[in-house]
DNA sequence: GGGTTCACTCTACAGGCGTTGACCCGTCCA
DNA sequence: TGGACGGGTCAACGCCTGTAGAGTGAACCC
């Protein structure tokens, strides 16, 4: 017996609901214990499901992870966002990826591995960051501007981070309205490049 | 024969000379591969040295993480610096122990476990980052002193794992004086709470 | 309603891991 | 100078992992 009740259902929607119950046990366990804790056997498990059904569904433990963190620029709302509201988009896209509808588990869990998963690093690296960095630089313009979106781009991951992952108290029990209130000021200051010193 | 040379060392010494050696190349591979993928087999090689000996000197592969990740907040300069150079000491502070004398590597290896590692992200939760940012709260005092103290701690290592692990092109590049410039002002709005929006 | 498909399971393998205990041999002390 | 100490090595164990292949029984199609 899988997910399913005792209701009939199809084998395709079968097969669905067992592929989609996996996906959901993996990006819990991966973004909880990380990519090598987390066991296809405690996956399977966890999914009611035997190991090897996994194995035949994504192929590989890799594979499952690459299925388990596919990121979308879809809903990256910093991205039509215009020069003066960059800021407080780049703080809501990430109270909307983790604490949204849809669930924060598949951010979870590539951010949390992406210190020690190679393609989770390249994903999180390139897919993520560098682009969202360059389409936010080109928003913002002036001088430095690859380098002052980078650096807006840093202090958002360190704030989901520090909140979401290492869960530092002080900012994991803050409300979104104080967080926004005082990081909104911190990253406006990264739309303008400030005069240089006496040159 | 192991790292010494030729020449007559005292078994004290040889000692002490095989176990630096054992403990750079652990911080070095742990800070590259992560703990899990650095091997004891692969740490005992790059010390030229058999596995069994790493064993024998420190007992588990747990207690060498320890020991290589070992953190003193001796030179935390931001705990000293007045209110006012508490942003610029922060950023400091980053580059001292990333880029300064006496190697990254240990920094390195504990930030780079910090999300999959359990003694690591307690270690890096608690006596760095809580530590650090409520000495810095009581320094800037105010308002929701914990929080704000609390988000420039998160946008500090937001630059850290950019620049040094991620290696976000335009962040790992930039020199430190444009860091430095470009930072410090928006780490300075965290300063001071914004005044509440007419209440 | 019988053959076929397919989701699913069972059992097992090979490799890599941390860890161990017996063993070697140069260095130290009496 | 001889015995003992201890740094260092060797070979091996037991465990857990990802993975493979044969097998089973219910759902499907003609």
């Amino acid at each position: 017996m899988t997910a399913a009740g005792t209701e009939h259902v199809s084998r395709d929607e079968r097969r669905r609901r067992t592929e989609a119950a996996i996906l959901e046990a993996a990006r819990a366990l991966f973004a909880e214990t990380g990519f090598e804790r987390a066991t296809i056997r405690a996956v399977a498990a966890s999914a009611g499901v035997d190991p090897a059904l996994v194995m035949q569904y994504f192929g590989s433990k890799d594979n499952l992870f690459a299925a388990a963190t596919r990121w979308s620029r879809e809903h990256v709302s910093v991205l039509d966002a215009p020069r003066s509201q960059v800021p407080a988009a780049a703080i809501a896209d990430l109270f909307e990826t983790f604490e949204g509808p849809g669930g924060r588990e598949g951010a979870a869990a590539l951010m949390r591995n992406c210190l020690t998963h190679p393609e989770a690093n390249r994903t999180l690296r390139d897919d993520v960051m560098c682009s969202v960095a360059s389409g936010v630089a080109e928003t913002i313009g002036g001088e430095d501007a690859e380098l002052r979106a980078g650096l807006m781009a840093a202090c958002i991951m360190g704030l989901g981070l520090s909140r979401y992952l290492l869960q530092i108290p002080a900012v994991a029990t803050a409300s979104r309205a104080d967080v926004e209130r005082l990081l909104e000021p911190a990253l406006c200051a990264l739309l303008d490049a400030p005069e240089r010193p006496a040159g």
